[in-house]
DNA sequence: TATTGTTATACTCTATAACTATA
DNA sequence: TATAGTTATAGAGTATAACAATA
């Protein structure tokens, strides 16, 4: 059976995956994925890891909860990052005074160092990878799917 | 500690996650992808089962090595979507007269009929969600995504 | 030798539910 | 009762490696 089917529906269907900003932005993700994990190496920080490492340098002594609401994932989720990122020595987990529930996370200097230079070799990665794109479309790109963002995460 | 940290080096991090593509790529597809599987509600197909049903109508007697690289996925990965697919009965793996080795995947009339109204589905509710951008804003949307496919799909 | 479909296996990411210790 | 952190567990989604049948 070729394409021209019985009925038309085919034709509806054709090609249209592509027309799905859904789609396209999984396929694009895809490459932005695997173009970060070759930036940051073999034993290097995977991209949620690196995030909440960049979330916890930037806001210091938040809490765990607070970082997991951050990133949109669960409390229990952000559990074996946190651990990796102190095994890694990058933070510390820190008893807070006048509630003994919460526990601070506190960046150390290595951390932040760390954070620096992954940050340095995820830029250069990207830069590299999108050099297709004018400076003018890559600021158009965030604009837009910031405006997705502020349309699901509220 | 506040953010006057002793060196800079928090300066150079300090809200720099949003200004990476890949973040805000993230942060996006995971609202879009949570949009689609609201679409096709609870016993309906996962954002890939629908991709494999849509190629398949799209390209009918499609082999699934040729699927499985038009979705940029191992072989090994099509088997379980193909299976689902031939479970629904939307599909059917036919063998092929010449090659006794490949199966071609040929879609039912039902499973033309379930693509298209998903495709129905899938884009009321991305029109819904991204009601926020204009027409124009979209297709610029769809334009950038595809200079970064074509970037790594090339 | 190479390719198709397949199985087995493992790893990442994430969610849900329940637990504990606090509040 | 409610919250913070934790554990156990399960489910997607994907990759790698091997295999049998066929080319």
């Amino acid at each position: 059976m070729a394409r021209h089917a019985e009925n038309q529906n085919w034709k509806l269907v054709a090609s249209d995956l592509e027309d799905l900003i859904g789609y396209n932005l999984k396929r694009a993700y895809v490459i932005v994925r695997a173009d970060f994990r070759e930036a940051l190496g073999d034993d290097g920080m995977s991209a949620r890891v690196f995030s909440a490492l960049s979330l916890a340098v930037e806001f210091p002594n938040i809490t765990q909860s607070e970082l997991a609401r951050m990133m949109g994932i669960e409390r229990s989720g952000l559990v074996s990052i946190v651990d990796e990122l102190e095994q890694r020595g990058f933070l510390n987990r820190v008893a807070v005074p006048g509630d003994r529930r919460v526990q601070a996370l506190v960046p150390t200097q290595e951390g932040r160092f760390a954070c620096v230079e992954a940050l340095k070799a995820v830029r250069a990665h990207e830069d590299a990878l999108l050099d297709v794109m004018t400076a003018k479309e890559k600021e158009t790109l965030l604009k837009l799917l910031k405006k997705i963002r502020m349309r699901g995460e509220g």
